[in-house]
RNA sequence: GGGCGCAUAGCUCAGUUGGGAGAGCACCUGCCUUACAAGCAGGGGGUCACUGGUUCGAGCCCAGUUGUGCCCACCA
């Protein structure tokens, strides 16, 4: 069933959050068809890590989607959200590491084949988690197409591109410098070693000169590379070493001879001017060590030990050795200074160690010749980011590109397909495992044994899950996809590797826009994190309020792409607006006897029309305006916040107040004009505030006369310049104004609302009486006046009646004994004050020669306007001062 | 070293073609008025960081200053 009975008292969103997402999942709503001749609305998501749980990042990341995706499909647009998840090789070989830690045993003794059993395993009972989660936050999904970066279809899509690079020279397999990460012990990509600025020490050591006493001094924040040194370089035309050029030195503690060479990368200006190479750990010192030819060695293990290379300290951790090797240098009188130093270390981005540089085999993509046309894509605004800002740093990442480490010692991801022959050596990259070597016809045959980094499949995303590198139905249809949306953090791991894949293999950018957010941030404005244990869990929030209520909170409130504080008292706010919603809509639904589907169209009979409801009508035509213009702007926030405000403060605060009248009296002729112009104006809002909402307002819609089957699918509402009623507007508001300054008076004057009194409206426009004429009722019910006298003139107003001006009009109230001559004065006094303040702007602003020949005429039309609005108030304030004194 | 944000009410933040400073929370006053006390009505509170410029007009555009946060970088 998809609805309860009747709408409950209370607003309990666990009542139907969960019933009515398995109907929605289960009518099949989230499944577009493919309707030829129109455009498309394709997002995929973000596949958050099988290792996941959901946290606010994805909460917020999905809430955008969702709303973006619930808009476009009420529009009657084709519209896919394609979820799905992330194997995250590191992450959750990481974990299951810890797990056989925990069991006694280990990766190696498992073995490849049952470690990977123990992965897939895991990956079954764990990795459906976050979607589970996704679901409950509302992401409305076609969970039908659901993916995931290790399944069969991407598998391919992975070989496919690997092979397709190869092919072409764009990948290849090489010694480089990489950055290691001694506890994951894999190789890791630039981007994911995190830069930190650590207190350090800047040791200065001597080099002894072989061939004549001095020596040459270097520094380094890391002395026990120096064990790995295999020569000195200095600057060409640095005039201290210019004769040193070519001579040699001995690498104390390992008195091995090393050559002085001159390169000039070395900065004169800079410490001694003379720099100790290390081209094995160093990728400064490995590009001056293929320069000059020198040797390269490695002194540390994957494990973060010394090997054999470095002497005496083998075996030694890299900390121990570096303090054992200052130790020694000391002890040997080389050492001339050490100075304190801030410097930047680089750590691994999944466990935080500090990253060792090394030399080591593996494979990259040359990424330079990709880059070309990713850069151009968004230049030319073929691909838009949103907010623009975010370009430069994707242009300023594309620009100054290096190769990408792809290779990863790690055994859970998509495996290299490069094999070689275990007879001749041979290598064949190849989209099936080759039978036998090509070159030597032996059947020996290895796979390489190492797996891709994991954003080289999630790089495909866009269009392996559309079926690439198949030419499926999907792919053709739905690609290339609408928007992409993500957090700034991501840019380079992923947004600008699916632009490099998506126009190299597809040759089409892979997204129009790329809408960027930032981070939910605690209340503190500190990054949430585990270590720091101050993480919201999005799902008891979920639990406590509801999906529409955090949903509501993380998309209002903060400009796009900027970070956002998490308060409580927000989400306070939006449960409260919730049930605002919740109680206005029972009312409605109280008040629903004659209304039918078809009122729902809005086709309304002027005649029957008061003027409260043009008033509405016209208002909620410019809301639809408003709240389409800024969807399309991607202002998610602006639009939320303007349905709250009028949903709060307009359709609950004054329509629903001024209609009441009409309901409550069996004899009121428009009476059903009301019930239909309450339901009509309840239908329009609920499907606005859908996309935002969806919960909440499919129960309460559901409840609603409706014809077509649900909220998700109902037709979203366009503006129609012809429901503007500039005159409702106008009038209505001068009640308004009326019931605002006699709610104030009595306010002020302290009387009890229960205590009824007479208003006399006095105006000499006709049309400002006519309107009060016609409208006493608004009055009687809202500013609590027992009856309305409309007059031209003050002649029959009571000497002790209380009054204040409005625009076109004064409002009395005779108050008889509660009359203070001198609060009354006082009031006068004040809005005396505020008028003069409001008059000299305006007309100083008329008086300006400048204003008038340069501003616009309307501005100027408006500001005239103004003057005499406030002098006809002024004057009218002055004669009822001089009245009382 | 380079780049990008932010600085608006006590707090958290909106304010997008430059044209009378807003919201939520907090605070003060009065109300259980038959949708809602998770509420209603009324109210107080801001030289929009600072300086200068452009403009008839600047919270908004430009330059600079201060404070603060983030990102990038081969600061040996």
């Amino acid at each position: 069933m998809n609805k309860a009975k009747q709408l409950q008292d209370k607003y309990n969103p666990k009542d139907f959050e969960e019933r009515l997402y398995k109907w929605w999942v289960d009518s099949g709503f989230f499944t577009p068809k493919r309707e030829e001749g129109k455009e498309p609305f394709t997002i995929v998501i973000p596949p958050p890590n099988i290792t996941g749980q959901l946290h606010m990042g994805h909460a917020l990341d999905n809430t955008i989607q969702d709303i973006l995706i619930r808009w476009n499909r009420m529009k009657g647009v084709p519209t896919l959200w394609l979820p799905g998840t992330d194997h995250a090789s590191i992450a959750t070989e990481a974990k299951i590491v810890e797990k056989l830690a925990e069991e006694g045993t280990s990766k190696n003794a498992l073995g490849r084949g049952k470690f990977l059993e123990r992965a897939w395993q895991w990956k079954e009972e764990y990795g459906g988690r976050i979607v589970e989660q996704l679901k409950k936050l509302g992401s409305s999904c076609d969970w039908t197409r659901e993916r995931f970066t290790m399944d069969e279809g991407c598998n391919k899509a992975v070989t496919e591109f690997f092979v397709s690079l190869y092919e072409r020279d764009l990948i290849y397999r090489g010694d480089r410098i990489i950055n290691w990460c001694p506890t994951c012990k894999t190789s890791i990509s630039d981007a994911e070693v995190e830069h930190e600025d650590m207190d350090g020490k800047f040791w200065h050591i001597k080099y002894p000169l072989k061939d004549r006493d001095g020596h040459v001094v270097v520094a380094t924040t890391r002395p026990e590379t120096m064990l790995g040194d295999t020569c000195v370089a200095v600057h060409p035309e640095d005039d201290r070493y210019r004769e040193l050029i070519g001579s040699t030195v001995i690498l104390p503690l390992m008195d091995r001879e090393i050559p002085i060479i001159a390169d000039e990368y070395v900065d004169m200006s800079k410490g001694t001017g003379a720099v100790k190479v290390t081209p094995g750990h160093d990728p400064n010192d490995f590009e001056i060590g293929e320069r000059h030819g020198v040797a390269k060695i490695r002194i540390i293990n994957d494990d973060g030990t010394m090997n054999d290379n470095a002497g005496v300290f083998a075996g030694m951790d890299r900390y121990d050795a570096r303090k054992a090797v200052v130790r020694a240098l000391e002890d040997q009188g080389l050492i001339t200074k050490i100075e304190d130093i801030q410097h930047s270390v680089g750590h691994c981005y999944r466990c935080d160690s500090v990253i060792e540089p090394l030399i080591s085999t593996q494979w990259f993509v040359r990424m330079k010749p990709l880059a070309g046309p990713a850069i151009q894509a968004v230049r030319d605004g073929d691909i838009r980011i949103v907010p623009q800002r975010f370009d430069k740093i994707y242009f300023h990442w594309m620009e100054n590109i290096k190769d990408w480490c792809i290779s990863r010692q790690l055994w859970w991801g998509h495996r290299i397909p490069a094999y070689y022959c275990s007879d001749c050596g041979e290598m064949m990259v190849s989209r099936d495992q080759p039978s036998s070597c090509t070159k030597c016809s032996s059947s020996k045959m290895q796979q390489d044994p190492d797996t891709l980094d994991t954003w080289f499949s999630s790089g495909l995303w866009p269009f392996s899950t559309l079926g690439w590198p198949e030419k499926t139905k999907d792919l053709e249809y739905f690609y290339p996809t609408s928007v992409l949306v993500t957090g700034y953090d991501i840019i380079f791991f992923w947004v600008a590797r699916m632009i490099v894949s998506g126009l190299d293999q597809m040759n089409e950018k892979p997204f129009s826009d790329v809408l960027i957010h930032g981070l939910v941030r605690d209340a503190e404005g500190r990054k949430m994190s585990k270590s720091l244990g101050n993480g919201i869990d999005p799902l008891e929030i979920i639990d406590e309020y509801s999906a529409d209520a955090l949903r509501f909170t993380l998309a209002t409130g903060n400009a796009p792409g900027n970070d956002m504080r998490f308060h409580m008292e927000r989400v306070d706010a939006s449960g409260n607006f919730a049930n605002k919603l919740w109680n206005a809509s029972r009312f409605v639904l109280m008040n629903l006897e004659g209304c039918e589907p078809e009122d729902l169209d809005g086709h309304f009979d002027r005649e029957g029309l008061e003027l409260s409801d043009r008033w509405l009508l016209s208002r909620l035509d410019t809301l639809i305006a408003e709240v389409e213009e800024s969807m399309e702007k991607y202002e998610l926030g602006i639009a939320a916040q303007k349905l709250y405000d009028f949903i709060w403060g307009e359709y609950c605060d004054w329509y629903i107040e001024l209609v009441k009248h009409r309901l409550y009296d069996g004899s009121s002729k428009t009476g059903d004009t009301a019930r239909r112009v309450l339901c009509y104006g309840l239908d329009r809002l609920l499907r606005l505030l859908h996309p935002f909402m969806p919960f909440i307002t499919e129960e309460i819609w559901q409840h609603l006369p409706h014809s077509s089957e649900t909220i998700t699918l109902a037709k979203w509402p366009q503006s129609d310049e012809s429901k503007k009623d500039a005159t409702a507007e106008r009038q209505m508001h001068t009640i308004m104004d009326a019931i605002r300054a006699v709610r104030n008076i009595r306010a002020e004057m302290d009387v009890a609302p229960s205590r009824k009194a007479n208003v006399i409206v006095v105006s000499e426009q006709a049309e400002v009486r006519d309107i009060f004429a016609a409208n006493a009722p608004y009055l009687e019910r809202l500013a609590a006046a027992s009856g309305v006298l409309v007059r031209k003139d003050r002649t029959e107003v009571p000497k002790d009646a209380v009054s204040v001006v409005i625009e076109g009009a004064v409002i009395y109230i005779p108050a008889e004994e509660l009359l203070d001559i001198g609060k009354e004065i006082g009031r006068l006094e004040k809005e005396k004050q505020r008028l003069e303040k409001e008059l000299e702007r305006v007309k100083g602003k008329l008086a300006n020669k400048g204003f008038i020949e340069k501003a616009p005429a309307d501005v100027v039309k408006a500001e005239k306007e103004k003057r005499d609005k406030y002098q006809d108030m002024m004057d009218k304030v002055m004669e009822r001062l001089g009245s009382l004194k």
